[in-house]
DNA sequence: TTTAGCAATGCATACGTATTCACAAGGAAG
DNA sequence: CTTCCTTGTGAATACGTATGCATTGCTAAA
């Protein structure tokens, strides 16, 4: 196995010195045109590439952000919400783009947290995905903070966090579903999602759904209302107890699709026909909801510009510079599953 | 913001060396017990983690694997196969349970191949992922093989491949579940998925989809046989040849869960019920599969057992072991699809 | 013509660690 | 009491790069 090309090297092989090839390759101004080009040449011919090890030793820093998922603590073996794979898939692009690459890290639980990709010099930055339940990893997120730690949260956007979160206006995405839902002739919907302040954006979405009610002058009925976790099965209890309690519905309003999903197995399960007895929309928009049957009406959070946004900002942190909390505007997806 | 702490620092609060810091809290039995323990201490206290950079320099490997995803080249925009992500997903835990770092990147196409993460050092060793089509890289692992950088494939198993791949029994798998269908009285069975050697894996499926026809004495019915890549646009085209051809079918035996996902909506729009007229039957077994209606019956390919294995064969690939190529059984999920 | 200034390059060093070598102390064997 | 080996530690060095500083050659200003 022959030994890698240093850029001594090169340099010796081009006949200047190695911190010329440095300059060369790094595109400094200071090296003339005819000299870059030399120097590109030779590193070619020996197939030399930068160590990354040793540069960023010496500039101290990696070019590199880590990406933590969070994953659902409650079950161990639980797949992955779609929408993160989605997000996750965006932000890899958005990372090759600014060129900076992407070390990635699924956290099973608040135990094993590896934040130190940042105070080991792994990475410049790390990047935050999980429904915005940050509440149990405070403490951890103080201690972030005191260590100058850059980093920015997928979540429910808030001036009143100290740190950086960006995230769908969940609010106003939930309350125009609810309205089309209303213009659909409904008047008894259910909402099936925590309320809790848990999971922020969920609670966002649920005021979103009052906010339409309110809109219509109809009575928010807290009997319709069910918590429910991130999950297909968490949406399909949630949905049997609905069925189960004896209210009157004519639609359910979900904080997420794969509750959407569960909840439309219970439905199909009581032979409550969809949406004609019943409709259901959901929230995401994450593929399977175009495969459902019949396919659900969602809110489409835009998850290409999200993971983009994700980045810049946080490549903005790394920079010293202010970054402004941004709202990801939400797109109403019309599919079968509410007319 | 403070400066982060050197082993040096921790050497000069624990009153020792910094060779002793470094040797004990990387567990070298040349260190006693209590200076480990000491050293620890110190570490603790002044928040202090090995500089990853520095460490990497020195020991000339990096603990990282770097994955590469291959996206479909033909459309640009197209999702990526949720069947990939689950991978995705077993690969990441799996590296974390060796103490691996992972590095990903998603391949938009064959030009802009970032295979330095090798060469620079960035990564030890690469993981590929993505259907088969490595004729198109050929030249790329060649010269990967002559570089001397080590990597594992997912794909399909082959002692004629001058790599370590490793990947689903696609020719059982694909068999059972066509004996499936014939048991449940299918007689002509239609094939969607591409035939050619440019996805080994869809051609092996094929392969044993033939054969299990052969063992019931049914002919072969080339007409049967339609093309398609991995996507449900086209498994919905594909079905839609079929459907307009006016051969007589009353199955679909799919190389993969898209294109099945696809072929029903085909045949929903053509009024035609599943699966008392015409059975479905995918590969894959994908979350959607689950969700679809009705429910897919599918070929599930272990995807933790994938993942788990990609890695370690890698690491044993790292260690300079041999590697013996895996083939991973597949397991028949029957749903609501086929009878 | 002299001098100041700029552009392009080389020299030397430091980033923080792992590891080789040397060395001291102590115990075992003779 | 030597001699030898073991155990634990420190000193010194190298990994490959980026960068401050010094140096050179050259042009423009005086």
């Amino acid at each position: 196995m022959k030994k890698k090309a240093t850029s001594s090297d090169v340099a010796w092989h081009a006949g200047v010195s190695q911190s010329t090839v440095s300059r060369a390759l790094s595109n400094s101004s200071q090296v003339s045109e005819a000299m870059r080009e030399k120097v590109r040449k030779v590193a070619k011919e020996l197939n030399y590439t930068v160590d990354k090890n040793a540069s960023n030793l010496r500039s101290q820093h990696s070019n590199t952000i880590a990406l933590l998922l969070f994953k659902d603590t409650t079950n161990n073996d639980s797949v992955i919400n779609p929408f993160f794979l989605a997000l996750l898939s965006s932000i890899t692009n958005a990372c090759a783009d600014k060129g900076y690459d992407l070390l990635i890290s699924f956290q099973q639980n608040s135990d094993d947290w590896h934040a130190d990709f940042d105070v080991s010099n792994k990475a410049d930055g790390l990047i935050f995905l999980g429904y915005g339940d940050y509440q149990d990893y405070k403490a951890r997120i103080a201690q972030l903070i005191t260590q100058g730690t850059k980093f920015v949260c997928w979540g429910a956007p808030s001036e009143d966090l100290p740190f950086v979160s960006i995230g769908c206006d969940n609010f106003k995405g939930s309350e125009e579903i609810t309205e089309h839902l209303i213009q659909q002739g409904k008047q008894h919907i259910a909402f099936l999602g925590s309320s809790s302040s848990k999971a922020p954006e969920f609670f966002e979405r649920y005021k979103g759904y009052c906010q339409a009610l309110v809109n219509n002058n109809i009575v928010i009925n807290e009997n319709l209302k069910f918590d429910a976790l991130y999950t297909e099965k968490s949406g399909y209890e949630a949905a049997k107890k609905l069925i189960n309690s004896g209210e009157r519905f004519d639609a359910i309003c979900t904080a997420c699709d794969l509750i959407a999903i569960g909840a439309m197995r219970a439905l199909k399960e009581h032979k409550i026909a969809i949406p004609s007895q019943v409709a259901v929309v959901g929230f995401d928009d994450i593929s399977i909801a175009n495969y459902s049957s019949p396919p659900l009406t969602t809110v489409r959070q835009n998850t290409k510009l999200a993971g983009e946004l994700l980045v810049s900002s946080l490549i903005e942190l790394l920079n010293n510079k202010k970054t402004s909390i941004e709202l990801i505007p939400p797109e109403l997806i019309i599919r079968k599953s509410c007319h």
